[in-house]
DNA sequence: CATATTGGTATCTAAATGGTCTCAAGACAC
DNA sequence: GTGTCTTGAGACCATTTAGATACCAATATG
């Protein structure tokens, strides 16, 4: 069975372009579960002698599922279905120390990154006295390139010296200064994605995605770290192992 | 009966890497108990002529199921399927019993309950000989009187003596003939809600919902339960503690 | 203790694969 | 016409995969 017996042929007849036949093709393909994650396509080269199409035409139809996140590519390996991120929830670890187990590469984007004063609400979750100096960070959080959260976070002012101590992730600037949290609480519910939050995400507005909210707290146990984080719902598997006791 | 015939083959039409098919592989015979805990694999040299690739191959495949902690190597005596930490991060308990623990009243609609046999796909995550008889429980849940979750329970038939052997609580049933699981798998996913099911638990159409999928294990390792539920985003928080390693 | 077996490591080769580039032809909108 | 988009052909590079072979180090066995 070839491939493209597998997830169907291009239309001749169809007037959209030809790699725009192709991603949905392969859109439907992955929908439906035809492929699954980790899947394997053919190398480029066999794809396109497989389509009849030039080997230009499907890297341009892959180019584009790559950057929504469908797709991922490794050089010298092959094209793959990205599989869902799976999130431990059971393990404290940060985005940038997750995606990196993953073997998928985290960049951020900064939305704002600022000093500014507790709110009332923020210093009964962080236990800080009102008036006292916070920092806020928020950002779009990217792997391989592809959008794949949103993450508001406000920290206390105490456990770093200035906000552009975080280059990139938020734990690894609290490792050297010796505040990571070593416990936190987390809530985690679904919502509905607003148009903004859609837009920044590259996903279509009312989609469903999950919020989760972590309280980090310091071995003294001091709070240090308030963060909401909306995952893309579509992008994201939560695993957890329950034990009875 | 050799190895690998016990836990299934390569595939040459697959484009995907050799390692990481044999990886999959070792992976879902771990994942359905046909590989336990302190099972040894055939050594390196023996394994890789079963299999008909090199040394080299096998070892790649191992090392990223070591690193991953599934299985463990020990110079001069061999490759074993790690034996599995317990880890108490969470409690395993049901809909019923969770409810009751937040002071509210659950109670329970039938929307059918019916033997069968298991499906391709059911018959993998529960480790049943296709053909096996299952139970299906499909309900709605309710907590003081509001509609809460969907939930679809597909049960291995050995452990209760009929279907209506489930009055209101599948743990409690389970319970009584020895056969609650004392662990599970569970993920966790934001989904939309289908027209149909928004309708059952009266929110709208296309509103944000959890998708919890858990799999239960008996104490001897066999999976008893496979339960999807979909709880509404709206009414459900899930809370959890986290702890550093 | 000796020996065989096992995993651990290293070096080399070859092939396959995505990443990138240049050059060009045709369709279409402005 | 002019520019843009689409598609094609071909070349070359860096990386990954896969294999062959040899030898070392730890362990099991007798």
């Amino acid at each position: 069975m070839t491939f493209s017996e597998r997830i169907g042929q291009l239309d001749a007849k169809d007037h959209a372009p030809l790699y725009r036949q192709l991603q949905k093709v392969l859109r439907d393909a992955i929908a439906n579960h035809i492929l699954g994650p980790d899947d394997a396509l053919p190398a480029e080269r066999d794809f396109a002698e497989e389509l009849g199409v030039s080997r230009i035409t499907v890297r341009k139809a892959l180019d584009g599922l790559v950057s929504e996140g469908l797709l991922v590519r490794r050089q010298g390996a092959g094209t793959f279905v990205a599989a869902r991120v799976e999130k431990n929830f059971s393990k404290l670890s940060s985005f940038t120390e997750d995606m990196i187990a993953r073997g998928r590469i985290p960049h951020s984007a900064w939305l704002s990154r600022t000093e500014g004063l507790v709110t009332p609400e923020e210093s009964l979750t962080l236990g800080l006295s009102p008036g006292a100096p916070v920092y806020r960070f928020n950002r779009i959080r990217f792997a391989d390139g592809a959008p794949m959260a949103l993450e508001y976070s406000t920290l206390a002012a105490f456990c770093m010296p200035s906000p552009e101590f975080v280059e990139t992730s938020l734990y690894e600037a609290l490792e050297k200064t010796g505040h990571r949290p070593v416990r936190a609480l987390q809530r985690l519910r679904a919502v509905l994605f607003t148009d903004e939050q859609a837009e920044l995400l590259g996903v279509a507005p009312r989609d469903a995605g999950l919020l989760i909210e972590r309280r980090g707290f310091l071995k003294d146990g001091r709070a240090v770290e308030v963060t909401q984080s909306y995952y893309r719902g579509d992008a994201y598997d939560f695993v957890a192992e329950l034990n009875a006791l």
